[in-house]
RNA sequence: GGCGAGAUAGCUCAGAUGGUUAGAGCGCAGGAUUCAUAAUCCUGAGGUCCCGGGUUCAAUUCCCGGUCUCGCUACCA
């Protein structure tokens, strides 16, 4: 076994396309930053790496849409998510970018490294190029005339008429969708990484090597060597990225999935000149924060990168956590259906730890997590505010009623007082033992219940009524129960770091290192301490309301059809019009279409004549439910075959934005067949 | 449909390489108490451990099948 020397610690490189939200907190940089502030208290070298993930195409499409450059996008979500971890308290050693250019530099190096060593395979394709849009046309982009039947509205990818899956070089007459213009064919050079010939070193090293990650993450990746894998391209067609760095690749990028994860090596180096140190001493221990849409990137391809290039250590573990809920329903950045950070840290000024405690809580470690604003009240006003700020307030407040501010003698202490303090210590394990293996959750319980030891003592040998008889007693008491706040502001640090600052405050001392919790006398004799105030205060219902409220608002928002309407299309003339034939039909039978999820086999009596039709509504309606009803359907749309089914026409549906379908059918019963005009 | 994860007290979750009474926190009920932000402390009620089979002396735990939830994936003319 390799002697752990340092750790590095990163944390997923957020997409600079939006805001912070507490998703991304519970899942991700919460824990980061409680297992990298544990390990600082440690006294272990210990680096914290994060950044802006600021390639890919969705920043692109976002800055034509806003009519930005997509540096702008990423320069704005870049400094804002920045300042939000920064206030929110996310230690992080740099919070880095990847458009900047220590990122370029060693995303080129990585590749050219890969490429001299003949790492990746080449493959060159001719490949349609728009020469007015300056890029090149994915399949789906190109439509054209078929080879086959003469369809002139085949895509480049498969034509709907016939149904045969084509090559876009296959169409006659080509035509970018794009920009509508004629696009030319040119040859463009990819280069793959061959995943495929690490399978077996792979299958050693996690499913034989690290049998101890969580069960989520080697489910997932045993799922993916199971299946073979396939090589994957690491270049694009496109302007926005870091260039490919050789010759013949004008206009080629790296895929930013390769970009993205070589993100931590250019943070560490952009934060110190011993990087390698940390990236390729046997005796660092690295381990990658992640969301679990991320573990295939980070347990297999970014391992086959870093294996391939031959000099750096790879991962110990990779602690993927599931995903966080919000008030049932999934977080979702477009529908604005989340609770972002830089809101959070407005409405709730200083009270970081509160979303900080309540995340870490109820972290969706093993499963999907549901976070509701009630329980966000609950943990603060019962736990936060009645356990540990209630035990703190009490310790304070009697010493400085009883002693005057200043730390009293211990004069003699029985059974009761002994088991109490050597419970520190038990607690103390249980806490490192969780964290040493990623169980969040479970060490804040524990380290609470060191305030509930401190306040079942209190209750037990009662002080209050104690010193009208005995004050050297009481004094006792009240040293045991300061030494248990000294150990909160060590044991607590990871987790609520702004709340124990202010203890240490009140408490007149220094932060003080893991090894000594535990320790009885880490306040001694005489010590004055300061007047205190309220560690947590109480969270207002009306408060909870208002934020529900706002939620609420959101949620009619988006269920209402007046917001968030389509553009109109471009106009057609009256010839494009009566080109489409719609009649009215009567579904005769329905079944499921076996093996999908959302397709339903219909039967129409359209009039014309006994048909099938595939719909993809199987989600909405039950077969049963929707024999004998009334629909309004294309009859004369190409047919095309959907999982070896012909499906001749297309039925017309009105949809929500919530997805919801409703089926479009005339006002009154018709005949079948009756034109719709 | 394929693959992965999950299903245990009202809620959020632990847990057992199979073995007498299945645990914690919150919530709830009763009691004690007043130093404390009506906080705390004690006691208690609450569970066919998703369903059906199988293996076994014994299954909630292992195996097989099914149902439901979440994620990835295919299908949505």
């Amino acid at each position: 076994m390799k002697k752990t020397e340092r750790h590095l610690i990163t944390s997923a490189l957020p997409y600079a396309n939006g805001p912070l939200h507490i998703g991304h907190l519970a899942g991700v940089y919460v824990p980061s930053d409680i297992y990298t502030r544990y390990l600082r208290i440690k006294g272990e070298d210990v680096i914290s790496i994060c950044g802006s993930d600021e390639h890919g195409v969705p920043i692109t499409l976002k800055a034509r849409k806003e009519g930005v450059t997509p540096q702008e996008i990423v320069d704005q979500y870049h400094e804002m998510n920045k300042k939000a971890f920064e206030d929110f308290g996310i230690e992080f050693d740099i919070y880095s970018r990847t458009s900047n250019k220590i990122h370029y530099e060693t995303a080129s190096g990585f590749f050219k490294t890969l490429y001299n060593k003949g790492k990746f395979i080449e493959k060159t394709t001719e490949q349609y190029y728009d020469e007015e849009a300056g890029c090149f046309l994915a399949d789906r982009y190109i439509t054209g005339t078929c080879p086959h039947c003469g369809n002139e509205g085949a895509y480049g990818d498969q034509c709907e008429s016939c149904g045969t899956s084509l090559n876009a070089t296959d169409l006659i007459n080509p035509r970018s969708t794009v920009s509508g213009t004629q696009p030319v064919m040119k040859e463009t050079k990819h280069w793959f990484l061959p995943l495929d010939k690490y399978g077996d070193w792979l299958g050693k090293w996690i499913l034989e090597d690290h049998k101890e990650w969580k069960t989520n993450v080697y489910g997932q990746c045993k799922s993916w060597l199971d299946q073979g894998l396939q090589p994957r391209a690491v270049s694009r067609d496109l302007d926005w990225g870091v260039p490919v760095p050789v010759e013949d690749a004008a206009g080629k990028v790296l895929y930013v999935w390769f970009d993205a994860p070589i993100g931590y090596i250019s943070a560490t180096r952009e934060l110190t000149d011993e990087w390698e140190k940390y990236w390729k001493d046997p005796g660092t221990r690295m381990i990658h924060f992640i969301g679990k849409d991320n573990i295939v990137f980070h347990c297999i391809i970014f391992p086959v990168m870093l294996k391939a290039e031959g000099s750096y250590i790879l991962p110990d573990n990779v602690p993927a956590n599931e995903f966080l809920n919000l008030e049932n329903d999934k977080i979702s950045t477009s529908r604005n259906w989340a609770v972002w950070l830089h809101e959070y840290l407005e409405d709730f000024p200083g009270e970081q730890d509160v979303l900080r405690y309540a995340l870490c809580a109820s972290a969706p470690e093993t499963k999907d997590n549901d976070f509701t604003w009630k329980e966000f009240q609950s943990r603060n006003n019962n736990e936060l505010v009645a356990i540990l700020g209630n035990f703190v307030n009490r310790t304070l407040i009697l010493t400085d009623k009883y002693f005057n501010g200043e730390v009293p003698a211990i004069a003699g202490t029985d059974e009761y007082d002994k088991k109490t303090l050597s419970e520190i210590t038990v607690l103390k394990k249980k806490v490192s033992d969780s964290l040493d293996a990623f169980r969040f959750r479970e060490a804040l319980k524990e380290a609470m219940n060191l305030a509930r030891l401190g306040n079942k003592y209190l209750a037990d040998t009662e002080p209050w009524k104690v010193i009208k008889t005995d004050r050297d007693r009481v004094g006792t008491i009240l040293n045991i129960s300061l030494q248990i706040t000294a150990n909160l502001t060590i044991i607590l640090d990871p987790f609520l770091p702004f709340s124990v600052k202010k203890l240490r405050e009140w408490l007149n001392i220094d932060t003080l290192s893991w090894d000594l919790a535990g320790k009885k006398d880490l306040l001694k004799q005489g010590h004055r301490i300061n007047k205190p105030g309220l560690l947590f205060r109480k969270i207002e219902d009306s408060e909870v309301e208002y934020q529900v409220n706002k939620l609420m608002i959101t949620k009619k928002q988006n269920d209402s059809p007046g917001k968030k309407i389509q553009e109109a299309k471009d106009n057609i003339n009256f010839d494009d019009f009566n080109r489409l034939d719609i009649r009215t039909a009567t579904v005769i039978d329905a079944v499921k279409v076996p093996k999908t999820k959302k397709l339903l086999q219909l039967t129409l009596n359209t009039g014309i004549d006994t048909r099938t039709v595939v719909s993809g509504i199987a989600e909405h309606f039950d077969p049963e439910d929707i024999k004998g009803r009334q629909v309004s359907v294309v009859v004369n749309l190409e047919p095309r075959k959907i999982k070896g089914i012909e499906s001749q026409g297309m039925i017309l549906m009105a949809e929500e934005n919530d997805g919801k379908l409703v089926f479009v059918s005339p006002a009154e019963k018709t005949s079948d067949g009756t034109v719709i005009k």
